[in-house]
DNA sequence: CGTAAGCGGAAGCTGATCATCCGTTTGTGG
DNA sequence: CCACAAACGGATGATCAGCTTCCGCTTACG
């Protein structure tokens, strides 16, 4: 796959490298995928040459970075549902797990919800199809048994989580840190409602979030 | 107050603050209060150099922007306070106004939860209290009538409508503007349920939103 | 050891936004 | 209806943050 032509890296070479995509990952959480190049490599305690010439363009970063990501976001929920019998519950493991910063605040920063270094790469772009159909089984199973309320979608589900756990930097840090926990937890209360009244609009489905970007575009003019 | 010294605006000239104002209100719900100033002159039919003749910093535009705004949040808030006599009721339809995009997305752009441009202006940091007052005030009702859960604060009710009406311009149109409205009324159920576990980590109360950007500063380095 | 791969960071480039300036237009009071 | 100050508009030059390149020095490895 990715391991193919190419004479193996330096050992010095390699160890940068993995510097360098501990670094992006940590600094996407806390700002953002915007954050200039020249952070990274200070992060990364590495030239800005040595970045570069590692990864040419941006989109190549954030690639490697999301791609471990997902990887990551797989593999947990493989194991909540594995762990747990009861889909619902193993959802709501799920759910808490973005609290932690590296989680959360790294799935807003990569926009997982919404594709964007995704399309560009085949590989990357269906290990994330491939993350939203497990949550969207497990989604499917809770409302099956009547613990998640119908009227949502795993669309939605994701975008919460997006817009909960996304930075805000201005907030006070002993304040800030506990919050995604806080409210993840409550709309999870929400989502286990007995929706008294279904929500307006319509559920956004996993299938929601396949095709998105396309016809985006800032509207205006 | 405003009206003060300085010869009355000229016909024409008043009636370009105003699309002046009335543009950059539209442009900050829609993409944040960063919005280039020259974008603000196009959206309002106007010269670059009349909007700096009216508001030589941006910041006065904002000002004059969340003035306006905060005005409207506590005649809202007033109004749904007299007519719905339960609180908890009254509470409820204010949230759900945060659905429309002039409302919800300025107050995420104009970080109405957390200070900024309020700082600046006495006037303006004291209206913004005297709304987040009102609010508590429809909480504590609330929660004393057993409606609303007794684990939350105004702060986290406040953070919340602004991180749920966070506009995400990814998103295709069709479906982020409903969304908003979706979200509010989820994390109402949520704000309402039995709190069968009380949330983890402390409230957010009104106070908490006082003084706020202090010491904060992106910490890194 | 010799050599090629790798490193670092100064320096120049670019695109975007700010903010000013001045010739032209337009209300307004007389 | 006129004259004049107020207001307009948008081209223009200044700034700036972040991106990339480039090249002399360093280091892993056979």
């Amino acid at each position: 796959m990715t391991t193919s032509d190419a004479p193996p890296l330096r050992a010095d070479a390699r160890r940068n490298r993995e510097r360098i995509v501990a670094a992006a990952r940590e600094l996407f959480a806390e700002a953002g995928a915007g954050v200039p190049m020249e952070e990274i490599a200070r992060r990364a305690q590495v030239g800005v040459g040595t970045l570069y010439r590692r990864f040419p363009e941006r989109d190549e970063l954030v690639r490697a970075v999301a791609t471990d990501y997902i990887e990551r976001l797989a593999t947990l929920t493989r194991a909540a549902a594995d762990e747990e019998p009861d889909a619902w519950r193993a959802l709501r493991r799920l759910v808490r797990r973005f609290a932690e910063p590296q989680l959360g605040a790294l799935s807003a920063a990569l926009k997982v919800a919404l594709p964007d270094a995704f399309i560009a790469d085949p590989d990357l772009s269906q290990a994330r199809l491939h993350w939203i159909a497990q949550v969207d089984e497990l989604v499917h199973a809770a409302q099956a048994d009547g613990a998640l309320r119908p009227d949502v979608g795993t669309g939605d589900l994701i975008l919460l989580i997006s817009l909960l756990t996304c930075h805000l930097p201005e907030l006070p840090v002993h304040l800030g840190r506990s919050l995604p926990a806080r409210y993840l937890e409550l709309t999870l209360d929400g989502l286990a409602a007995p929706s008294a009244a279904p929500l307006p609009g319509v559920p956004v489905a996993a299938s929601d979030l396949g095709a998105a970007s396309e016809g985006v575009t800032r509207g205006a003019t």
